[in-house]
DNA sequence: ATTAATATGTTGCATAAAGCTACAAACATA
DNA sequence: TATGTTTGTAGCTTTATGCAACATATTAAT
């Protein structure tokens, strides 16, 4: 309804925004006495001292014991600061990702560990949303002791579909599902009552992938995730860049062939269904796998590197007419069919310096190593993002945020 | 240097925020009560009476004289409020458009109406930067006089050069510049010390073309200016998408034909040039116009249309690719070939419908009348939207800040 | 070993800005 | 004319930061 830039900032405001400050200078840099706090926060000793005597009293901040003497001989004249950390178990997040074949849990710490996961075979198309969401729920709660659930601070939800901010489905091709209010039916199936956010699996991939990694937080990033579909988020100073409807970086569709009538996007050409349907026509094996494929390459038999080639050729052109639109100066690669870049990093990159026109940047382009769980992470890293933001319950003043994780405005 | 969303909001801190928030009100919404903008800003009615004393002071802001008495029958119980409106001639702003055939300055008040323009004959290429930037700066001047300079609170530069946030041009294809740092040249042509931004001017002219307008402020929009070269710029949320080297939506070098020899990006297909060296093949004229070319357009002349069929279809596939990987839900079309648009506004959309799959989208595609100085506009919006910031000089305290608006951190 | 120098954490006080309450003013309606 | 409603303002309270001073803990130098 109003204007976000708008808002104006109360006295109390101030101290909620310095908290925050306080625990995201403390989660980006890990360890920090109160002075150094003060200096990279820009304010006076005395407030610094305030502010962590505030969140320790919540439980939040505690003077690490410094089991490690002698901090790596950082020997310098004065008094030395003490120490000062997250409580890492004061509060936990959950992140569920609902995929086409399984569905995977997580649970992070306040320090974004990753403190246990759960994967589950699921057949997705053949389930409706609401006993989809209630094997997630189900599947992520089996491990937390009922005791533990009131310091849950937040619930996310990954899935291969188009949502609004708001975690509304419009479609989700993979899933069969249409117009389902996906974060409202996962905030009813939980027992507590926690904010809950919902996010398309590759963008949750993408935050998961960069959050809390203090390099990239400035920058454009594009996370590409190839496996049968391929998806792609948008990381945009450390936040993700959702579009208009959250289909940002769906660079999948884009199109590649310049032929109307089999028209091919990139997905058709650079995703696990096309390599491998390619390979079983050439190989010599029955049933192949895409690991044999990745060998037939490494060995250079001819007729896997043409298709690694055609492979490179079509990624090398996705990524130059991304490039042109979003100006990315990093391309972070993921997804099972990743493997095969580090055999074709040379021909990708010949490919886009033939492409592209010269005066252009050339992105880096590195591979990702997270996990299968690194959607549901993300999801999760959401929720701690969340929590070190404005936005958090712990700030919520009654008058507003009635519904959870709902947004203000819209 | 240090994380800015991590900066710490001090005690001065509030009531400059505040101020600042004031401030862009007024600016959005004209006219507000007192009573309103606590409304608006969430405050109290008495803060916001103590920061209107405050910018009243400053002369930035008054009470508006109500020239037209009964304001349109808006009775309701209670006492009026009194009208507050910013004081237009307060400060001003000043545009430069470093064109490749003409010099454009404009210069803009504080409600963001243009006071004056000027335009002038220019040949870029023929002339090195230092003597480019001293006539832009002697035509922006030239109308001011030396007692109102002082109320100058900064110049926009924009030029069609690839820079980065700080003004420094990479390189300017179109004028041969290569490696110079603009805005430090013109910082130094001033005769007073202001803030001076550069930017591309096709990102300055998307700035231009939104900036104030609440209806756009949220959402993807992709600004589209087709010239003999084709630019463009992508608004999200209000504000400028820069990317990483300032190259964010140039969407005239996607590449649109798959063929590798003769490669054809977007901008050889849709720019003028491209039109024009196609439509002398089939004129009759000896010396064709563009307006040649719409009338027969217009007049459905069989050789005019088909050029206009294929400039439409190259235009189609230049939007779905955008969108798959911004999701503008908005594009608006500018420079002189938009005018061929009208015309063919239903082949685009069937184009786009043809071509981009169902389950997606579909942007809302306007065109834009701003006149020859939109660019020149957008660079001055772009000090307006700074003063209206905390970056603001009014906020100098002396401690940072040294160098104009160059920017904290890099 | 003693002294000087330096940086940290804490304390008390000053300052600044917003919130709250109350009240006079100005208007519409009955 | 009386009543209800909204606005703008004044006085007081609350809160968080800044500042200055001081005790403390450590290194470096004499």
């Amino acid at each position: 309804m109003n204007d976000p830039a708008l808002t104006a900032s109360s006295n109390r405001r101030i101290r909620q925004n310095n908290e925050v400050a306080a625990l995201r200078a403390l989660h980006q840099f890990g360890r920090l006495t109160r002075a150094e706090l003060a200096r990279k926060l820009r304010l006076n000793r005395s407030s610094s001292g305030h502010i962590i005597a505030s969140l320790t009293a919540d439980g939040l901040v505690r003077e690490a014991i410094e089991d490690l003497p002698e901090q790596a001989g950082y020997a310098r004249a004065g008094r030395p600061g003490i120490m000062l950390e997250l409580v890492p178990d004061a509060i936990f997040f959950l992140g569920v990702e609902i995929g086409v074949e399984h569905i995977s849990t997580v649970e992070i710490d306040l320090g974004t560990n990753i403190v246990s996961t759960n994967v589950e075979p699921f057949d997705g198309p053949s389930i409706n949303v609401e006993a989809a969401v209630d094997r997630a729920v189900r599947l992520a709660l089996q491990s937390i002791p009922v005791s533990k659930l009131e310091r849950c601070e937040g619930v996310g939800v990954s899935t291969p579909a188009q949502m609004d901010k708001n975690g509304f489905v419009h479609f989700a091709p993979l899933l069969g599902w249409r117009n389902v209010h996906l974060a409202k039916l996962v905030r009813d199936a939980l027992p507590i009552r926690v904010p809950v956010l919902a996010e398309n699996d590759a963008n949750a991939f993408a935050i998961g992938a960069t959050y809390g990694r203090s390099e990239v937080h400035s920058g454009v990033t594009l996370f590409l995730v190839m496996e049968s579909g391929v998806g792609g988020g948008i990381i945009v100073d450390g936040s993700l860049f959702r579009g208009a409807n959250g289909l940002a970086g769906e660079i999948g569709h884009l199109i590649v062939s310049d032929a109307p009538s089999p028209r091919r996007n990139l997905e058709q050409l650079i995703g696990l269904e096309n390599i491998m349907a390619e390979y079983r026509k050439t190989s010599a094996l029955s049933d192949p796998t895409f690991g044999n494929f990745l060998s037939d390459v490494q060995n250079r038999l001819p007729s896997a590197v043409s298709i690694a080639e055609d492979w490179a050729r079509a990624l090398a052109i996705g990524l130059v007419q991304t490039c042109r639109i979003i100006d990315a100066d990093k391309i972070v690669l993921g997804g099972s069919v990743a493997a095969l870049y580090p055999l074709m990093a040379a021909r990708v990159t010949a490919h886009i310096h033939a492409i592209q026109e010269s005066s252009f940047p050339f992105p880096s382009i590195t591979m990702n190593d997270e996990g299968t769980v690194g959607s549901a992470f993300g999801a999760a890293c959401m929720l701690h993002q969340r929590y070190l933001s404005l936005q958090s319950q712990r700030f919520a003043d009654g008058t507003a945020e009635l519904e959870g994780a709902e947004g203000d405005e819209g």
